[in-house]
DNA sequence: CCTACGATCTGAAGTGACTACAGACGCAAG
DNA sequence: CTTGCGTCTGTAGTCACTTCAGATCGTAGG
């Protein structure tokens, strides 16, 4: 057996996370240190799973730290028992809270996207001697 | 003349900026130095309604890069002179672009929400034997 | 044989926009 | 006298990476 596992260009490759991303996750603990051939590091199929779960629960905006929470989580489960439940519980506790999160972003970027575009609007008219643009943000209401 | 301008704590509750804030934006370049009653910033009203600029860009989610260009901006036009139409057009431009960058952060917000609003249906449910949230991260595609 | 290349390694520093903290100063009221 | 307030300076911490400098290794080409 000589070559057990992948090298972290080939994982890099696979998961769509760079190379010096999976190395910071090493880091800070979010992956385990891999297994070495020689310097060099060698990735399993386990790593390779998480790196994958990290970057799905990524691309939904969790936190790492929230990350962390639910690769624990998913341990729990996997370890099998009457956890079940609530592990389920306390997943879906910590997904409805980013929600709301994320909600408020979303409504905080729509309130930004309205007056944006209101501005632009008003600027692309050419109606105004000064811009309105800089007007409004210069505290100058339009009228 | 005793007390010329307002202190750092009155321009904060005024503009609703933090006293830390307001001292990083002067270190930044972002807002000039202001005079000194001894050893106190002491503002005027042009430093004031140059916070307030700051803020409202800032609230419109404008980058302090871009904030730093619209300052200049509204500089050239307050200077008068044949410049206004083409402050206009750069004014608008960047406001174009950032709006681009707005929409394209609420899709991508909108995306995360309606994949989280989903798996917290299927988990509400509690239909499933493992949480469909953590067996989703997992690659375990729902059936 | 020498060299260039590609892949990897380590450790440190940079990003954006603040925020927080440590420790000192000066002035007024109690 | 001490307490508290408001301010000062300077430094470091946050989040999730990204970038950089400089070293090391095996292999392929000339």
């Amino acid at each position: 057996m000589r070559e057990q596992g992948i090298a972290i260009g080939a994982l890099a490759r696979r998961s769509g996370c760079r190379i010096e991303t999976i190395r910071y996750y090493e880091r800070i603990g979010l992956l385990p240190a891999p297994a070495r051939q020689g310097r060099f590091r060698r990735y399993a199929g386990a790593d390779a799973a998480r790196l994958a779960f990290i970057r799905r629960a990524r691309e939904l905006g969790f936190t790492l730290d929230q990350v962390r929470a639910l690769l624990r989580l998913a341990g729990a489960d996997a370890a099998g028992g009457a956890g079940g439940p609530t592990v389920c519980a306390d997943a879906r506790e910590l997904a409805a809270e980013h929600l709301a999160g994320v909600r408020a972003r979303i409504a905080a970027l729509r309130r930004m996207e309205t007056v944006l575009a209101q501005t632009l609007r008003r600027c692309a008219a050419g109606e105004s001697p000064d811009c309105p643009l800089i007007a409004s943000l210069a505290g100058r209401p339009p009228p």
